[in-house]
DNA sequence: TGCCGTAGTTCGTAACTTATGAACTTAAGA
DNA sequence: TCTTAAGTTCATAAGTTACGAACTACGGCA
């Protein structure tokens, strides 16, 4: 098993940033990371969204988080630790990480909304 | 030959931009077609940073930004005018795009500097 | 110690995406 | 009408992503 890796904060680049959250599980999972600003497992977000990830996948979804730069991973015992990396983020590049967070907010908050008008419409 | 579509502001996603944007070619078409302020045809950027881009990779790109709701295509005889949506997405996500730009902004500055201690370094 | 279970990783492959040349469409001008 | 310029489409090769199966690594407990 190799080790982990994290690019140092300077070579961390804005096209990987959003390449890593132009995903919606990825996004997903960085939120929470960052929502909660503590440290999270890989195995919390086997189910999100209520959507199953395997396990697999979940890994490989870690793997471009981290490699984006985004997030610090340690493992500790059989598990891993995982955290955002927003502050060094935000310090390179100013707002980049809240205007994205903040565009997901806007988005999520309308698709709850044309759902709820789906639902009482029947 | 298809007619062009462009989605309504209400169905652009955070993800389809982020995509689109995580792209080198594809940002730096943006960039220019935001900076600039007035439309201007594909085959301006058929040379972009230094770098030859094949006319039918090109439609592609274009594509994806239209497709995304980043710029707005029209044909006018043989050519194309495209304009950046901006005004319409900064209303929608508000500072999303500035956010984007800036930190590109920053990097490339930051590569310029890069390269130039390279150089001056032999 | 050795065995088990849990947490993650790796690998192989199938499915999907992207890049590009060649051939095409469309419009303007001679 | 012929020609040329600007883009598009299509086929395909190259690259990327998803995921199951098999693996590694660690901790706990007989």
């Amino acid at each position: 098993m190799r080790p982990l890796t994290h690019p140092s904060i300077d070579d961390v680049s804005v096209e990987a940033i959003l390449h890593a959250l132009s995903d919606p599980v990825r996004v997903a999972i960085y939120a929470e990371l960052a929502d909660s600003g503590c440290a999270q497992t890989c195995s919390t977000f086997l189910t999100i969204k209520d959507r199953d990830i395997p396990k697999s996948t979940l890994s490989q979804h870690f793997r471009v988080l981290r490699e984006a730069g985004l997030i610090h991973s340690e493992r500790q015992g059989v598990e891993m630790r995982n955290t955002s990396r927003c502050a060094e983020i935000e310090q390179r590049f100013p707002g980049l990480i809240g205007a994205i967070m903040n565009a997901h907010k806007v988005q999520s908050a309308e698709r709850a909304k044309a759902a709820r008008r789906r639902t009482s419409s029947r």
